[in-house]
DNA sequence: TTCTTGACTTGGACTCTGTCCATCGTAGGA
DNA sequence: TCCTACGATGGACAGAGTCCAAGTCAAGAA
């Protein structure tokens, strides 16, 4: 977690109480918050950091490539801080649960040439989707 | 087209003029309407209908698989009337374009026992994402 | 054909998620 | 310690979707 604190600094961020909040929030649970889930645990933390301060500190964090962006639902965005490790994402049709999981091989080999209409693909999110054990 | 109204009747649907003409709507082309856009299109041939009928109307022809909803980029869902052939999703990351895919093989086989953590996964929705021919 | 009824539609208010912007505050270099 | 540009603030705004009370009408019954 001073890891990603470091790296921050390294990148010559600014390193503000509210963004050292955030990195902390997001480093300290390797669950898949949403922007509120965020901001409410930096509030336990730093009463008055506001709403749009998390959101402008995620959208940074995402574009260096330090947190994953992922919305399984259409709903509200999700944070992923695993973002050092390539993996796909297991979610609960029913509650929600999301896991992150490791496929073997190269989703992105399946995919032929002719099947590529003349894109450059560069990467590709898988989402399983079932029953976690609970709701099973 | 009238596949799809056959269906519904066969189902004991209530045949009104707005689910026809949103039945109709998607049925006539296979691209990645929203919401909206589908709306935009029913009012063109039916300039009363309400917005809340059609999300209505979509949530349901969601629910009994005859459309796909899908959210390739957490703005507004899209709504795939192909549902009847598996397939995957090739996205623009520049421009949104979104294509129709079939990888080869089944993308469930490649998920190991021991990473499904107990889950009943039923099925697999890959995104595959880079520039299209245009954006590249 | 007309009647009846409950399923469907309407439209406006509301919620949730996210963005924008003018103003204020402060981290960190000189 | 002082400066100043970068970052934070908070309130307004926007887009997508949901909810609900009231009105309408498709389709079976008579």
């Amino acid at each position: 977690m001073s890891d990603l604190l470091e790296r921050l600094r390294a990148r010559g961020w600014r390193m503000t109480s509210q963004r050292r909040v955030v990195a902390e929030v997001l480093a300290g649970e390797h669950v898949h918050l949403t922007a509120d889930e965020v901001h409410a645990r930096a509030v336990a933390r730093l009463p008055e950091i506001a709403r749009a301060t998390v959101y402008n500190t995620l959208g940074e964090l995402v574009a260096i490539g330090e947190v994953v962006e992922l919305s399984t639902d259409g709903r509200a965005k999700r944070y992923d801080p695993n973002a050092h490790h390539a993996h796909q994402h297991l979610v609960c049709s029913n509650c929600g649960l999301i896991r992150d999981v490791h496929p073997t091989g190269d989703p992105l080999t399946v995919l032929p040439p002719e099947e590529r209409f003349g894109f450059t693909v560069s990467k590709a999110d898988v989402t399983y989707r079932g029953l976690c054990p609970a709701c099973a």
